[in-house]
Parts: C-alpha cells; structure tokens; sequence
DNA sequence: TATTGTTATACTCTATAACTATA
DNA sequence: TATAGTTATAGAGTATAACAATA
C-alpha cells in the first residue's frame, strides 16, 4: 500500500490514486446495497442531470467529458433504468435526457453517501482542514497553469 | 471542464481525476522529450526499484499493487529496455528485476519532472498549503478508516 | 502444501476517429 | 456546411481467477 509499515515510497500520484480508490469504496458503503450497478461516475453524472433533462452535449461539457464518452454513460444508466431519453420534436438532431423515478431515488442515496464520505473525511481531518483540501484540489485541479481548459471538445 | 465558467459542478471524484489528469499532462512536459514511452505509473516503478533489483512480490507490495497488475508493468519496462530481470539461482521461482543504464536515466529525469510539477504546484499555492495538501492526502489515503490496508493481496 | 510468478480475461474511466442524421 | 449524437476502437491503470513451476 505504497507501504505503511514498510518505506513509504509515496508519490503524488499514487496518492491521489488511493484516494479515489477510497472515495470510490467509501461511497459503495451506502450505495452498494440499494444500487449495486451505480458507480461514482455514473451518481456523478445522474446529479448533473437537471429536472427538466438535458442534452448529451450539454451534460458532456458540464462534466468536462468528450459527447462520446459521456453518450457512453448514458447509455449504461438507460439501459439499467436510470434515465429515459427521447428526440426532441423541434430538432430531432437533440437527445433529451431525463432521470427516471429510480434515478432520482440514486441520486438522493448519492447525496447521503456523498454526505457520508464528506462527514467521515471532515472526521478524520477536522473541518477546517477537510475544506483546505477540498479547497486546495479546486485550485490545483482548475488552474489554467494546468491543462488548458477546453470545456467542449 | 467540471465548469470554470458555468455552474461549478463539483464532486470530489471528479476533483481528483482532474488532478491525476493534470500531475500526468505536468509531468509529460518533462519526460515526453526523453522518454515518450514512460507512461507516469512506469517512472513510478521504475523509482521503486532499488539498485541491487527487487522480486515482483516486494515490488507488488511496496507499490500497493497485486503481482499480477505490476508484472504488467515490469513486462512492459522489459520490452521498452528499462529494466531487466533473471531466475535467481538460489530459488528459480524467484524473477529478480533490475534497471538497466536507460532505466536509471529515466529515473533521473522523473525526479527531475517530479521536482518541477511539485515546485509549480508550490509556486500556486505557496509551500504552506502544498505541503499541508499532500500531508492531508496521505492522512487521507492511507487512513485505516479508508480501504484496509492489505499490503499483498 | 505454500509461494513465485504467469496467462487470460475483465472492469473502470475516458479518449480519438470516423460516421449518420438532421438542420 | 455545421451540429447532435453514434459506432467502433483504443489506451491507461488495475483487478480477479486459474494455473505452472519451484520449494
């Protein structure tokens, strides 16, 4: 585990890889048991969806993904009955998606898991420094030194 | 991209895969020259690998891995000629893998890229909030309240 | 029988390229 | 021609299961 009784051969990103292998099995302990065919991203993206629907393209840059590779989820929580979807008349072009009941009730399991793994991390760390680091994230995550930030590809 | 410019939609999945993204596009700048083949994980190994060689299983362990994934990878350093790897004599189960000439210059250059990735990173943030932020992923990614900590698996 | 490492396969997340249908 | 979305494929990281060789 990049070694904790051993040298701790630690590595900025072997450290952020355990931390999402974390976050992802923190979460699964409230999600697992009602959606067991849910994973992070997919909660992820069921929050994104707002009320009314929206668009492949539009959920795609919100989530900062290519169309492709989010069309790839839609598909998957389609298929399992989270999300409905259906041409728009105006422009036939346009994929309205829409969460179904099922998929409001995961969204509402992901927010409590969110608040869990949020809670028990603030635990761990303290309010105060639970919020640096989320603050700190944003700041390196979204820097413009970093990638160029491209919304739609 | 998770929106700089529109509604914010954070998560803190998607957070970190925004760093991982960035720690890799960061330290491809340095090592793409030299080593267009390295990928992060490889010059990551590469690093765990002491001078007189090291058995895939210690390597699995320190590296937080199954044998089964780092073999994957040693297969892949072999191929590309930064390591090379023999039967022990004293125990032929036993693969003992060590850096060639190339893959010690890969290591120098990753420290080098390590180096200015953290420094940038630094720079951002000044050197209090980044060593509090890696100090709080540690705490975080290795907390026993996390993933139990099963070093071979 | 236990251990080292391998082979084969799969999962997770995401991307690129080339395309179809519609506007 | 431009836009929305699709299909097909791949890459990066890692895992599980079943196995072979050696001890």
């Amino acid at each position: 585990m990049t070694s904790v009784n051993g040298v701790p051969v630690l590595h900025l990103a072997g450290l952020l890889g355990l931390l999402m292998k974390r976050l992802r099995a923190d979460m699964a302990e409230t999600t697992e048991a009602a959606f067991p065919d849910l994973r992070v991203s997919h909660l992820r993206l069921l929050e994104l969806i707002p009320v009314e629907g929206a668009r492949i393209t539009d959920l795609a840059e919100v989530a900062g993904m290519t169309k492709q590779g989010l069309g790839q989820h839609v598909d998957y929580l389609e298929r399992h009955g989270y999300v409905v979807s259906e041409r728009l008349a105006e422009d036939k072009r346009v994929r309205l998606v829409v969460r179904t009941a099922r998929g409001d009730e995961a969204v509402q399991v992901s927010t409590t898991a969110i608040a869990r793994v949020e809670g028990r991390w603030r635990d761990e760390l303290g309010t105060e420094r639970f919020e640096e680091f989320v603050a700190i994230a944003k700041t390196l995550g979204l820097s413009d030194a970093g990638l160029t930030d491209q919304p739609a590809r």
